[in-house]
DNA sequence: CTGTAATCTACCCAATTGGGTAGTGCTTTA
DNA sequence: TAAAGCACTACCCAATTGGGTAGATTACAG
C-alpha cells in the first residue's frame, strides 16, 4: 500500500520532475497534480492522500491559505512546503498555518524522498537553512533595555494583571514604590501606558 | 584542518564513544572531554573549539545553563545537545538558551556525523521528534473563545497601547461603544482589566 | 414574524492609574 | 569622600478605566 502524494504547483516541468521522482519510490505515489490550490480542495476528500507537496506562489489563493484550509478539512494531513522562498515572515507563516515541513526548491530527488520519508515517520522535513532559521527564532537576543530587579519583579506582577494594590501586597512594598517604579519603566521602555510597557517587556523579552 | 569538537557528558563510556566516532572522520577531531560543565567553561578559550556536544543532564551546573554561559563568553560557538531528555520544555529552553541543535541519544553514529557536518554548514540538526515538536509550537491551535469582529478590532487596538479616545478615533465610534464592548470581552475572556485582556489574547492567539 | 446576537450610544459613580514634586537611606563606584 | 544608582515612601491632582443601568438599530435564523 503505497502512500498518496498530491504536487499543488503551477510550474509544471517542475511537478512533473517531482511526480518522476516520487513514483520511482515503492513506498510513494502521486495520485494527482494540480496548479492551483481551489482545484485541490475541491477534490480533497476524493484523493484521500496523506501528503501534500505545496508551492506557495500559486495563481488564486496562495500555498499558505491553501494550507490552512487543507488542514481545517483534513487535519491529520501532511503538507510539505517546496518553495524558493527564505523570506523569514513567509516561513513562519507557513509553519502556523500547518505545515509539516518546509523546502527549498534546490532540493535534490535524495532529499526530496528522505522528507516524504520523514513526514510518514511523524517528522517535520526542513532544509538546512529553514531549520536553521526555525531554531534561530528561540534564540531571543537580549534587549539593550536594563531594568532593575525591582523594576523587572513590578513589570512581571503587572504582566499578569495585578492592580497597584496586588503587587505592593505581593511585593511588600507600598502602593507609592509600584507607582515609582513604573513611573521609571515606562521612562526606559519609552511609553507611557501599563499595555505598552507589558506589551514592549513581551516583545524584548524583558522578563 | 579539523573542527575542534568538545564533548561535555559524564557518562564516559557514552562521551569516549562519541569521541571514536568523531575521530574516526578527517573533518572533526575531539580535543577535549569533560564530565561537567564547570571544568569546559574553565578551558573555553584554551580549547578553542568550535562545536560542543553537550549533555543535560550534569553534575553541577546544566547542560541548558552551561549552554548559556558558554554562549556568553564564545557567541560563535556551535552547540548541539545530546540527551535523553525529549520534555518540551528542556528542549524549548535548551534552545533559547543557544542550542545550535537537538540530538536524542538514541542516535547511530553515522547521524551524529550527520549532525556535525550539519552544524558547520551553519544547519540546526535535530532529531525527528524534536524537530517535529519545533515545528508543532509554531502551529497555536485555534482558542475556543470567540470575540465578534468589532471585539477584536477593539482589543487589538488595546494590545497596541491605545487609550478609550485613540481607539474610538480609529475605529469612528464613540468611547462609550468602546467601554461597551471591553466590557463584553472582559467577560469573555474573564477578566477584569486592560492588561488581563491583552495579555490572554495573545496567548490564546485571538488577534 | 419574532427572537437573538451584534453593534452602537449615553450617563453616572467609584476605583485605578499617570505625572509631578519632594524627600530618606543604602550600596557601589570613581 | 563625593557622586551615582537603586529602592523606598508620601502627597496632590488630573485623566483614564471599570462597572452598572438603559435604550436604539441592524441583521440574521428559526
Amino acid at each position: 500500500m503505497k502512500h498518496k502524494v498530491v504536487i499543488i504547483e503551477d510550474n509544471i516541468p517542475l511537478s512533473d520532475a517531482f511526480a518522476e521522482v516520487i513514483n520511482t519510490t515503492n513506498n510513494f505515489q502521486v495520485i494527482n497534480s494540480y496548479d492551483n490550490c481551489e482545484e485541490a480542495i475541491e477534490r480533497l476528500k476524493f484523493d484521500n492522500a496523506s501528503i501534500f507537496l505545496m508551492d506557495i506562489e500559486l495563481p488564486g489563493i496562495n500555498g499558505v491559505e491553501g494550507t490552512k484550509q487543507i488542514k481545517k478539512i483534513f487535519p491529520k494531513a501532511n503538507i510539505i512546503m517546496v518553495t524558493v522562498y527564505e523570506n523569514s515572515e513567509v516561513v513562519f507563516d507557513a509553519l502556523c498555518a500547518g505545515a509539516s515541513g518546509y523546502l527549498t526548491k534546490s532540493l535534490n530527488p535524495e532529499e526530496l524522498i528522505d522528507a516524504l520519508n520523514e513526514c510518514i515517520d511523524g517528522g517535520a522535513p526542513m532544509s538546512i537553512k529553514i531549520a536553521k532559521m526555525v531554531v534561530g527564532s528561540f534564540q531571543k537576543k537580549p534587549s539593550k533595555i536594563e531594568l532593575s530587579k525591582r523594576e523587572k519583579d513590578v513589570l512581571l506582577q503587572l504582566s499578569e494583571g495585578n492592580s497597584y494594590d496586588s503587587i505592593a501586597e505581593n511585593l511588600f512594598i507600598s502602593k507609592n514604590t509600584i507607582k515609582f517604579h513604573l513611573k521609571n519603566i515606562y521612562i526606559k521602555l519609552q511609553v507611557n501606558s501599563n499595555i505598552e510597557a507589558v506589551q514592549k517587556a513581551n516583545k524584548e523579552n524583558l522578563l
